[in-house]
DNA sequence: TTTGATTGCAAGTACTTGCTTGCATATATT
DNA sequence: AATATATGCAAGCAAGTACTTGCAATCAAA
């Protein structure tokens, strides 16, 4: 990938981010990547390539790769609110507003399998996690699937709703919510400790 | 609000849903209402207009009022299946992507507050439902916002992640999820029973 | 029967959109 | 020095955009 290219893609995305990949022109990419207009269609098919282009980058998808969850201790308290942090470490607010902007209808066929990607290494990196727990004996026999997709749409949905809402919504903060939905996870609300 | 106001209403709202507000025009409203695209100008001030005025309606936000969470038994598990039930018996998949199509940042600043009443139900409805489980000595005392913060972020990041990605992210079915998701808030995943 | 309001219709305005073309210039490679 | 590649620049195109205007038809209230 050549200088210019990534430079084409940077601002595509960025804007998409933004606006919404509707409301970015290609006159506004080109400007924000100091480039002549005629430039981004030198390089890429159409503007909808250059975006695609984009979502196949890591780097746009938050960087999250199987590797950020092998940091376990085989505890389950410590473990989960690292799966938490992590994920939310790197889908920041940019990258949730990135991931509603590419959800035209013009895109989405091509983009909902890359951005759906980043949902699916947490859940199967959470799901393996708890198969290797119950095999240590360090955790009791469960419908495992559905308790990894429990916690990853409290994870999932905190992140979106602070990225839309940030605190109007609710007032408690990503530390707070970590600890205490773990706590809640694992003891329940009956036995709270 | 006259039948032809209406008729503009609901078509502007339908395209929104499934290409989004920039991506909708005045001619695709104008014709999916049968009426012709001058009318909408003689009815509403501009297209931003005819959507505000959409989500004004309680319809267009999924009649989700407090009254649908009125209906409890006092009894923790059976409460919050009905909660997580009724939430997602009225946010379907339609009205996430209408959400979705609402965020224009040429609209999202007064559409936002409209969009985050829905939620706020949900919220003040459930802590003000643990408030009284706890004052009536079923519930320990605990961070009842952030619980309810806890529950909410999992019934909605589901309803979501279903309505983006229907079910390739995961297999696990609505009414499974919240049956053995209710569990493990109240018991945990330590004392699963 | 007259009046007033609502709507359709056809045309048009000023502007933006994605994308193209032909030519000049700079820079790097041979 | 000769050549190839990358890019800028200016102009343009066909299509689409939100929104407007003037006039005629309809229809219900007076």
């Amino acid at each position: 990938m050549d200088e210019t290219s990534q430079k084409i893609i940077d601002a595509a995305m960025s804007l998409v981010k933004d606006k919404g990949y509707v409301a970015t022109t290609t006159r506004d990419i080109a400007q924000l990547a100091g480039v002549n207009e005629c430039t981004l269609f030198r390089k890429f098919k159409n503007k909808k390539d250059i975006v695609l282009n984009g979502i196949e980058q890591e780097k746009w998808r938050g960087n999250l790769t199987p590797d950020v969850f092998k940091n376990v201790k085989w505890e389950l308290a410590s473990d989960l609110e690292m799966f938490m942090t992590e994920y939310m470490n790197r889908i920041t607010p940019d990258f949730v507003k990135l991931s509603i902007g590419l959800r035209a209808p013009q895109l989405y066929g091509e983009s909902a399998p890359l951005v759906m990607k980043v949902p699916q290494v947490f859940l199967s990196s959470l799901t393996d996690y708890f198969k290797e727990m119950v095999s240590r004996g360090k955790m009791p026999e469960a419908d495992l699937e559905c308790l990894a997709m429990t916690i990853f749409s409290s994870t999932f949905g905190y992140t979106f709703l602070s990225a839309s809402f940030e605190n109007h919504l609710s007032p408690v903060g990503r530390e707070e919510f970590i600890k205490q939905s773990v706590q809640t996870f694992i003891y329940g609300i009956t036995q709270k400790q």
